[in-house]
DNA sequence: TTTAGGG
DNA sequence: CCCTAAA
């Protein structure tokens, strides 16, 4: 094959899947598949959500939970693993989704930039956002006319970059205090909230820190508080104004080590509801120090991003011309009939009617959840693979070259040298520089260094897989194929009735075996979740009972017939 | 790598 | 689902 050259952008390095127990034979496919999967996803929003009393004393123990979505297929919990045709052709766009990915993988000819999110940090914000905004409102609308300028700041400096030309920032502010919201509550026109969302903000990227462009797939929960990620924020009015319900003002923030926390920044989110206001029964002592009164929730966007960019362009290429065609991707995504998902612990949230708190989003269990927006195509717009004509049909065979051998393409490097200090430290720099740089400093700081080995909760967070309730189709698939290979021969159980479903590893079977049996001998009335016909779950424990009882023939009478199991039981 | 179980 | 000790 092929050697490429792969650029990764992002910070904490890039982090396969936790597919690693799968069998190898499925692995390779599986990792692919899932940075495949990343890349249906359009864009994602990062959002913090700031769970703060005003009047709360937070004395430096402010939390700040900042957590990104998760990207994967939407249509994943629907799918029916089982005897399903090999998932997903390498095709990046089916399904009418598109998704950006970022790494950069040379090819003979081409320069394939691909980033696994690539974190559009723009911080500066997006201009016309309004623009975008509507569309937003407006599934239905063609984005192709409506583009709105969103720069995805790839490379670019943080003085001298995107900046949001379309609403003013007169408010803004060199200090970092800046309480958008605190003043006017419903004072904002109308004008500049047109969207859901909207740059507000002009501000001086700092040097240090400034992260623009990163990976965050490794964590969940980012280091909070870097003043140059925080471009965004909802109108409170139009974001609540939407998503309804009764919002709880709260005061708690995580609080997030090393990097140079300056969370005082507040693109806050509140938002008035007609809502009567819960009450949130208990309070968290721990965290005493928070005043919540009304209950709101504030939700912080911290930055958007778009989390899968690719894009082939020739080597011979001008750093230039690379910069438009990512300006192009993204714009044309974002034109594109957006509405916005909402993830919450990493499950989806389609229930309009929930309330925030119904959902999860209060004070109870912020510390640690992750809120995440998205922007995903419109269901009505059957996106086009935006940019398929930049995907080469083996695009899927780079994608995983590239992941296998991540190398910095030296070719970019001179031009710009390195302004050293941000470089390779908190995995941030300058965007200025050009890519090499970039994704140099994702490699030299794979991770943040001082948190030696102990897996941060956020990093476990983030490498959690998404929870995949078995349908019942899987279920039947499974109890078919224990009846016949028994109890002790997961594997077996895998490649026979799983091949396919490559997110079905052989102890997810073997676990939900096991709940399976317990659902299956609780009442009814204790069981969760989509309900499995009670026909399957006799099946699970007569092939139970048959089994432990015949442990020993399962050596012995290799597949036993199942017509003689069924007589057996 | 798989199993088998606890978390 | 994750993590691991064992095999």
């Amino acid at each position: 094959m092929v050697s490429h050259k792969v650029l990764e952008f992002g910070d904490d390095g890039y982090k396969l899947p936790p597919q690693a127990r799968a069998p190898r034979s499925l692995r390779k496919r599986r990792i692919y598949e899932n940075k495949l999967c990343a890349i249906d996803l359009l864009a994602t929003v990062a959002g913090t959500l700031l769970l703060e009393g005003e009047s709360s004393v937070n004395a430096g123990g402010d939390k700040c939970v900042v957590v990104q979505n998760t990207v994967k297929k939407e249509v994943q919990a629907e799918e029916s693993p089982v005897k399903t045709a090999l998932p997903r052709s390498p095709s990046l766009f089916d399904n009418g989704k598109c998704g950006f990915s970022s790494v950069i993988t040379t090819n003979p000819n081409h320069l394939l930039v691909v980033s696994d999110k690539v974190e559009k940090e723009v911080v500066e914000g997006f201009s016309k956002v309004r623009n975008f905004s509507k569309n937003l409102n407006n599934p239905g609308v063609n984005g192709g006319h409506v583009k709105p300028d969103v720069v995805a700041s790839i490379g670019s400096n943080s003085s001298t970059e995107v900046r949001a030309y379309g609403s003013g920032s007169p408010n803004y502010s060199r200090d970092d205090d800046i309480h958008l919201f605190s003043r006017n509550d419903n004072d904002d026109d109308d004008e500049n909230f047109s969207g859901y969302i909207r740059p507000r903000l002009t501000r001086p990227v700092p040097r240090i820190g400034d992260r623009r462009i990163r990976k965050i797939l490794a964590s969940r929960h980012w280091k909070g508080g870097n003043t140059d990620a925080k471009p965004w924020y909802c109108s409170k009015r139009s974001y609540y104004m939407h998503h309804h319900q009764s919002s709880y003002p709260i005061k708690k923030r995580k609080y997030f080590d090393s990097v140079s926390d300056s969370n005082s920044d507040d693109y806050r989110l509140q938002g008035k509801t007609h809502k009567g206001n819960r009450t949130i029964s208990s309070m968290k002592s721990r965290n005493a120090s928070f005043v919540s009164r009304d209950h709101h929730v504030r939700l912080r966007i911290k930055s958007f991003r778009v989390p899968e960019l690719f894009i082939e362009i020739p080597e011979t290429a001008t750093v230039g011309s690379l910069k438009r065609m990512v300006m192009e991707a993204v714009t044309t995504i974002l034109g594109d009939g957006l509405r916005v998902g909402l993830m919450v612990q990493g499950k989806k949230v389609r229930d309009d009617s929930k309330t925030l708190l119904q959902t999860g989003i209060s004070e109870e269990n912020t510390h640690l959840d992750s809120l995440g927006f998205s922007l995903e195509p419109s269901l009505g717009t059957t996106s086009q693979p935006l940019l398929s004509s930049y995907l080469p049909e083996n695009a899927c065979d780079d994608l995983m070259l590239c992941r296998d051998n991540v190398l910095v393409d030296s070719n970019h490097d001179d031009s710009t040298p390195s302004p050293s200090d941000s470089f390779g430290k908190l995995g941030s720099t300058d965007d200025s520089r050009a890519l090499v740089p970039i994704a140099s400093s994702a490699l030299l700081a794979p991770r943040t260094p001082n948190r030696k080995f102990k897996r941060t909760e956020q990093q476990q967070a983030a490498h959690r897989r998404i929870r995949r309730p078995f349908s019942v189709t899987e279920v039947e698939a499974l109890v078919q194929a224990v009846e016949n290979l028994g109890t002790g021969r997961w594997r077996d159980v895998k490649v026979h009735a799983f091949v396919d479903a490559d997110h079905r590893t052989y102890v997810d079977l073997k676990d939900k075996w096991k709940t399976l049996v317990h659902t299956a001998r609780i009442s009814p009335q204790q069981r969760r979740g989509e309900p499995v016909p009670q026909e399957l779950l006799d099946r699970v424990l007569k092939a139970h009972a048959y089994w432990s009882q015949h442990l020993m023939h399962q050596l012995q009478i290799e597949p036993p017939p199942s017509s003689q199991v069924e007589a057996l039981i």
